[in-house]
DNA sequence: CTGATATCAGGTGGACTGACATGA
DNA sequence: CTCATGTCAGTCAACCTGATATCA
């Protein structure tokens, strides 16, 4: 096995690079753990988080193109974990509403995610850690997440 | 434009995921613009960092799959970023080596990436963003990159 | 024999683009 | 007319699998 010397540490270009394949790697089993993708996971996060919702207004929270929103709500819908209705106030627009099966098949998701979570950040001491996430929601938080 | 409600900045799960798709995206923007991918990326910098390697290893540093590497050294072969010798003390392994035109393109890769981190970490204060990035480089280091 | 290395063929899902129709 | 929305078709790179061949 060979070493990693310590200066790769100090290039934030190569963090950068290797956290976005490390991350998205991990998210990817854990969602395949729970037979969902990151498209299903996201999806049902926000509806639990903001409530009924237009698909494009999904695609908004979650980072996905509109495309991309109608098949994952589709898969939901036939799993039953999402119901698709016409929106009465606007006659283009879904509403995509999340039942009970789609709360529960959610809860069974953050579990796995929040070991996952803990799993990335387990190299860090407690306080630290805290530190970390409260940044990661800052930094999210000011880049367009609407 | 819809407001994004506090609470959300409260759920790893959610942050994790979020995470994964924004840098993903940002960081294949930044490649976009140079020319280049991730893959490429990755290789070069490792040669930079570590000195003439097998693909093997460039498959271990940059956390990619040894068939990747065969395709990805192959296109940087040919654009004359990487030179594939035979290594003389292993009949099997191939020494890659950067050029000096694969230094320089990996500089403008990094002029580029960096500005993506800037942005990234735009929304923290100075002292926080030393912060994060130190926090970075102890996570990665301490899952496998080897 | 095993283990590591390099290579190739192929599959799968994620992210994106462009087009189209419809409704506010 | 424009803008937003929902839908579909298709592209592309990332990631992974399995098989094969070679060499220590």
């Amino acid at each position: 096995m060979e070493e990693i010397p310590a200066r790769l540490s100090g290039k934030p270009s190569w963090l950068i690079s290797q956290l976005a394949v490390h991350v998205g790697r991990m998210a990817f089993r854990g969602f395949a753990e729970t037979g969902a993708r990151g498209y299903h996971y996201r999806i049902l996060a926000s509806l639990q988080e903001f409530g009924p919702a237009s698909q494009a207004q999904l695609g908004r929270w979650g980072r996905m193109d509109r495309s991309d929103v109608v098949a994952a709500v589709t898969q939901l819908a036939e799993q039953g974990f999402v119901e698709r209705q016409p929106d009465p106030e606007h006659g283009r627009r879904n509403r995509v509403l999340l039942t009970e099966a789609g709360a529960a098949q959610l809860e069974r998701m953050d579990v796995v995610l929040d070991r996952m979570q803990e799993e990335l950040l387990a190299p860090l001491p407690a306080p630290q850690r805290q530190e970390f996430v409260r940044m990661l929601g800052v930094l999210l938080a000011e880049h367009d997440p609407s």
